[in-house]
DNA sequence: TGTGATGTTGAATG
DNA sequence: GCATTCAACATCAC
């Protein structure tokens, strides 16, 4: 589920809800869930403090703490956070969770626990030594391009490559390169700048417009790519035959002759 | 029933 | 260094 635009309305849901907020109690369920702290550290650096800010780069936000540490939420594939003050609303895999003054519970759910959760003294310090690219919201024209110059995987992988252009998933990637009409199998280093510069131009807004729609997917634009983005293969009026193969060990859908295969 | 697929990523391999 | 594959985990669809 998460890429940017799905993270970034788990970090609105986390800003509207718990920032300023004492924290009263953290309660662990599985010891494994906080990657680098055992859970008594976690807790003792958690409790009474509060969430005064967040940051987000990518796939990757930070709800920052009243003393500049920060815990990263790094929600994997099936992470997510919920809100509740009755215990029977608690979230069927939860893995942890916070308590509040207020009586609010944010509670941690992740079916899968491929969830990356952090306990970090320096957010900026730890972006940089995973090597995360820029934001893909945000990313300048320069930058995206230089990405794609000399690499000879294919256009969808650079995209959804993390270190190289943060943020853009399995999901949002077939979108680009559909509204883009290439070929998400093209040889990225033969993209010519005008396709770049569409690219650059369709990520932004494609996942721009996603944030502001809170990436509820129901309500995204009728001539977007998504909902012939699935096994009830058919034709796409006028366009073509929409096809499947893997590309980079994923998945990929696009339709074929509509989008050009440059290499 | 078993098999393969699922939005994430990092480590291992070629 | 770069590109690809697999493993981490739990569930679901066929």
């Amino acid at each position: 589920m998460p890429e940017l635009p799905e993270v970034n309305t788990v970090m609105k849901g986390f800003r509207e809800n718990v920032l300023g907020l004492k924290i009263s109690g953290v309660v662990i369920h599985d010891d494994k869930i906080i990657r680098n702290v055992s859970r008594e550290e976690f807790s003792t650096a958690l409790k009474r403090r509060k969430f005064v800010d967040t940051y987000r780069q990518g796939k990757y936000f930070f709800g920052v703490l009243d003393n500049d540490q920060a815990v990263l939420f790094h929600l994997g594939m099936t992470g997510d956070l919920v809100y509740y003050f009755d215990g029977n609303d608690k979230p069927k895999y939860e893995r942890f969770s916070l308590q509040f003054d207020s009586g609010l519970v944010l509670g941690y759910d992740d079916l899968r626990k491929f969830s990356n959760i952090l306990l970090l003294d320096d957010l900026h310090k730890y972006l940089g030594e995973i090597g995360l690219g820029p934001d893909a919201l945000t990313i300048n024209y320069r930058d995206f391009s230089q990405v794609f110059e000399g690499r000879t995987t294919t256009l969808k992988s650079v995209l959804m490559d993390q270190q190289s252009i943060a943020g853009i998933g399995n999901l949002y990637a077939d979108e680009i390169c559909y509204q883009a009409r290439l070929h998400p199998a093209s040889v990225a280093g033969a993209l010519s700048p005008s396709h770049l510069k569409k690219l650059h131009r369709l990520t932004h807004q494609i996942l721009q417009e996603a944030c502001d729609r809170d990436a509820y997917y129901k309500i995204y634009p009728d001539n977007w790519f998504w909902k012939w983005r699935n096994d009830s293969i058919g034709e796409i009026q006028g366009k073509g035959e929409v096809k499947k193969m893997k590309i980079g060990g994923r998945t990929t859908y696009f339709v074929e002759g509509y989008q050009v295969w440059v290499h």
